[in-house]
DNA sequence: CTCATCCTTTAACAAATGTTAATGGACTTG
DNA sequence: CAAGTCCATTAACATTTGTTAAAGGATGAG
């Protein structure tokens, strides 16, 4: 991929959050190194160094951390077109605190950290940017906070089908019971109850 | 208080999260404002205008939300000594989407945001404590969604007592348990289980 | 001190969710 | 095509959690 077709596939995911100039877009487009991972991968490992600043430009990924009984638990979903929460938020010292793993073909946009920050600083639109990033991904943590606190399992599939409706028929159902704070046998109740 | 006292009482707090220089603690304590709430204040309120920092000095206070049913969910506990959460996560256009309540006789520093930024932009040190507090505030919210969506209530309890046994027998079993996502029976349920 | 109020506890029952095990379909691989 | 694997579904039963209502205990006002 070339730095236009780069900047082109780049300029409505930023803007999407909170728009840029020309010059920013160019800026954020040279740190740009497109890597492409096959379904299943765990791209980002938990305790392993990562530096990197995200976008998806196509495929879906989660983030997921083992409970203390062993079992994967999801926690994000990050569709294509979006950001992959901010660096600062998933290290700390570099270190990741969070695995992601790619749940379909997946192809990203990645950046170095550090020098985006140094873009962050040095730019307005850019911080604004970022600063926008940071607060989807807080409020979505909210939202599922509230979800699974208030919420039972219905509503929550339910919520989960308004904002996710065409993850159900594509990854592991698995996966979505252990987001929704669910077992898989739960949620296939829970899927015949909602058929009839 | 004076500048010195408002000083001293900010070192411990700042230094706790991520050490900055004496010039740097200057700054900070120059932008403070104290204010002293009451047991059941709401001092922020979702949906009204907030651009300020916040300290903890003295007392305990929570975030919280009303779910669709119109009840009472709390989100998190802000303890003596800590900080909190980053305004560019409470807020959206300067809009709080959270309320703040005093649980105990409240003494809190305020800081106007928009010039802690400035700061953070400035000043490396202050930068660094800006993100660390953030990164804390991210990290608390995962492992909360963790327990929501992996352990049973008499785990979330358990986990709940290893972190705030204090609060305990200092506020309301009903805010505690929208906080655990049961109910306050089930609370108090659980409680008899583990004395026995 | 006594009443009133607020919060916690208890009980009895209903509903939701978990556990274990078995079944069946879709897909891959040899 | 056949065997094997993975995943979703179903059933039966156990456990957890919610709901409603009543009772008990602490605290503050008069």
């Amino acid at each position: 991929m070339n730095f236009e077709q780069i900047k082109e596939r780049t300029r409505p995911i930023v803007n999407k959050v909170s728009s840029v100039s020309e010059g920013s877009l160019d800026l954020i487009s040279d740190l740009i190194v497109v890597e492409v991972h096959k379904k299943g991968d765990v791209f980002i490992d938990k305790g392993k160094r990562n530096n990197k600043e995200y976008f998806v430009y196509e495929g879906v990924c989660r983030s997921f951390l083992l409970s203390p009984e062993g079992d994967e638990v999801t926690i994000s979903y990050f569709l294509e077109g979006g950001v992959l929460s901010p660096n600062q938020t998933r290290t700390a010292n570099q270190i990741s605190h969070l695995n992601y793993q790619a749940l379909t073909k997946l192809t990203i946009a990645s950046l170095n950290a550090d020098k985006f920050e140094q873009l962050m600083i040095d730019h307005l639109d850019i911080r604004e940017f970022g600063n926008m990033v940071l607060q989807h991904e807080l409020f979505a943590k909210v939202e599922k906070e509230i979800a699974l606190a208030s919420l039972n399992a219905r509503e929550r599939l339910l919520l989960f089908r308004e904002k996710y409706h065409f993850l159900e028929n594509l990854i592991s159902h698995a996966d979505i019971a252990s987001y929704l704070g669910i077992t898989n046998i739960s949620l296939s109740r829970l899927r015949r109850e909602l058929r009839e």
